[in-house]
Formats: structure tokens, C-alpha cells, sequence
DNA sequence: TAGGCCATCTGGTCCT
DNA sequence: AGGACCAGATGGCCTA
């Protein structure tokens, strides 16, 4: 169906700001989008005659229950009438922008506190959602499990059911190998490498890791291919470059906001965050020598080093749920 | 060029 | 009556 507006010519060069929207008080992502609104009002503006005859004749061609209208002249709205149907059509689409920006607004804050965050690289819509859910599903694993968690095993749970180029993202943005964490055809999170140390740390239960809606998925119908790895000091090969600084191909540097400013997970960062002033939630230390312990952390390093990151559960993590309720409620 | 993602318009439905 | 919400349609942009 070939939708057009019923702007009138002179509302068409500015679609967006109408009579009735106050220019003054225009989000910055309003703002933002006006040159590429004219572009698209312009090309409307060429339709815009065809636009009203063609819904003239749809009009014209069913009655209230579908059935052709009866002959007859056609009632047509007096010419006052229907410049009031273009004004509130045109104050409607107006809001409904708003609310999508708002909408927009709430997961561009969405995507700030999932553990995944580049500006340079959005995580489209979808892939946001899937991650905010896996990420939720990981952290209450965490919680319920009551004691500390598996590195590989949280990660790969963050990386369920996400696209490739999504997985591989995630995988740069924690420093690791992302061919650890291969998505099968199935959605299903396929890890290729073998731990020495999973039987130093076995994982209680055999599906605490699938979350919602990724259950029997797998080929077998029962047995996932999402297996817990424990962590230790021979983690190294887990790191697609030895180095901290450097990233996957597809990570442009910027670190999600659990490490910038959120402090879920904290790589790159010689200096434990300050927790006590904006952080919560889990990071993970990039080395072992990078203890990065808070003094408040509910799980530490051991001094072996074995379980190089550490989490913040409790307070930390309420603080993190009043800045998303704040973040939604701007 | 196809496909994914996105913004926008639009009409329908529900609620106040 | 009017606003919020929703989903379908459409076209633009970008990337492989």
C-alpha cells in the first residue's frame, strides 16, 4: 500500500514542525533528524496530489463493512472539514515520532547498561533486547547460584540466540576469542575450546545457563551444547590477543559502560573503577597479575589468581537498577 | 544488488 | 473527542 501524507505543500518542507510543535523545546534527537527529514518530505511533497486523489478512490470503493458503497454522490468533506483532518493527521504523526524517539531514547539507555556498548558500533534494536535478556538471565543465574560464577559459561550466555557479528562484538568488547563462542545454525552457543579446569570448578545443574526461549533448541533435543567452563590462571589461550590494549577486528575500543562508567566489567583498566561512586554489577579482571579487587566485592581473586574478575551484587546492583529506572523515566 | 535495519506515515483499536 | 499504542507499509541508508 502506497502510504502518503496529507500534508499541504508548505507543512511538507517542514514535516516536523508544524503550528502545533513547539520548536523550542525539540530533543536533541529531534534535532538531529531534521535534515534527514526534509529529504524524505520532499520526495512526499511530489506525492502528495496523487496522495489525495488515490485515497479519494479508496474511499470510494468500500462501505463501513466492506462491501462496495452504494452509487450515488459521494459525501465529501466540506473543504473545513477536511483541513482539520490534515491537521490532526499531521499533529498525530507528530506525536507518534515523539514516542518513537522516546521509545529510542529508552533503548539507546538500554544499550548504555548491557555489557556490550560502542558508539561507533550500535547493537541494533533486536540485538539489544537479546542481549539486555541474556544478560539479566546470566546475572540472576549468578545471584540464584550463590557462589562465584563461571567466566566462559556468563559470557556465553550473554552471546545466546545473538547474531554473529553481535557474538563477535560482545567478544571484543571482554577481550576474548570470539571463535570460543561460535554461533550454530541453531542460535545455540557453541564453545570450541576445552578447559583444563572443568572439573576444578563443575558447575552445578545441566541447564542453568539456556535462558528463556533458548531451551530445546539443540539438535539432540535435551543436551546443550553450552557447556561450563571454569576459569583460572590458564586462561590465556581464551584471549584473542595477549594484550589488553588490543581488540577483535570488530571492536572499535570503546568499552561498554560496565567498564566506562558502570563498571560490570572491567577490562582495559589497571585501577579498580571507583564503585563506590556509579559502579555496579561484574567485571572481570584482563589478567591475572590485575587483581582489581574491590574492598567490597562479594567474590575475589584467589591468590592463585584463579578467578580473575570479581562481582558486585547486592547494593551495587540496586544501584544499577535506580540508574535504569532513571535512565527510563528521563 | 539483496538484505538488514531504521524512521516515518498511516489507520485501527483501546482507553480516558 | 482525543491521545496512546500498535502494526503494516514504505522508502532510505548501509554493508557484504
Amino acid at each position: 500500500m502506497l502510504t502518503l501524507p496529507f500534508e499541504e505543500p508548505h507543512m511538507m518542507r517542514e514535516p516536523r514542525f508544524g503550528a502545533n510543535y513547539p520548536r523550542e523545546s525539540l530533543p536533541e534527537s529531534l534535532e538531529k533528524e531534521r535534515q534527514h527529514d526534509r529529504s524524505n518530505s520532499d520526495m512526499r511533497e511530489a506525492e502528495d496530489d496523487m496522495s489525495d486523489r488515490e485515497e479519494e478512490e479508496r474511499e470510494s470503493e468500500q462501505d463501513d463493512n466492506g462491501l462496495p458503497k452504494k452509487r450515488g454522490p459521494r459525501k465529501k468533506k466540506s473543504g473545513k472539514e477536511f483541513d482539520r483532518t490534515k491537521v490532526r493527521r499531521h499533529e498525530a504523526n507528530t506525536r507518534e515520532r515523539c514516542r518513537m524517539h522516546g521509545l529510542n531514547d529508552a533503548l539507546e539507555s538500554l544499550r548504555k547498561v548491557v555489557p556490550c556498548y560502542s558508539k561507533t558500533q550500535k547493537l541494533s534494536k533486536i540485538e539489544t533486547l537479546r542481549l539486555a535478556k541474556n544478560y539479566i538471565w546470566a546475572l540472576s543465574e549468578t545471584l540464584s547460584a550463590g557462589k562465584r560464577p563461571d567466566l566462559l559459561a556468563f559470557v556465553q550466555t550473554l552471546c545466546k540466540g545473538l547474531s554473529q557479528p553481535t557474538t563477535n562484538l560482545v567478544a571484543g568488547c571482554l577481550q576474548l576469542n570470539a571463535r570460543n563462542f561460535l554461533t550454530d545454525h541453531n542460535g545455540e552457543v557453541m564453545f570450541s575450546g576445552r578447559s583444563p579446569y572443568d572439573a576444578m570448578y563443575p558447575y552445578p545443574g545441566s541447564d542453568v545457563n539456556t535462558p528463556p526461549g533458548h531451551s530445546g533448541s539443540s539438535v539432540d533435543g535435551g543436551a546443550k551444547p553450552f557447556r561450563h567452563y571454569s576459569y583460572s590462571g590458564a586462561y590465556e589461550p581464551y584471549y584473542e590477543n595477549p594484550s589488553p590494549e588490543s581488540g577483535s577486528p570488530h571492536f572499535d575500543g570503546q568499552m561498554s559502560p560496565p567498564m566506562n562508567f558502570n563498571g560490570i566489567f572491567s577490562l582495559k583498566h589497571d585501577d579498580p573503577p571507583d564503585y563506590g561512586k556509579s559502579s555496579y554489577g561484574m567485571r572481570y579482571c584482563s589478567a591475572p597479575g590485575r587483581t582489581a579487587l574491590a574492598h567490597n566485592s562479594m567474590y575475589r581473586v584467589s591468590p592463585e589468581g584463579r578467578f580473575p574478575y570479581d562481582l558486585h551484587v547486592r547494593s551495587q546492583s540496586f544501584q544499577a537498577q535506580g540508574e535504569v529506572n532513571g535512565s527510563f523515566h528521563n
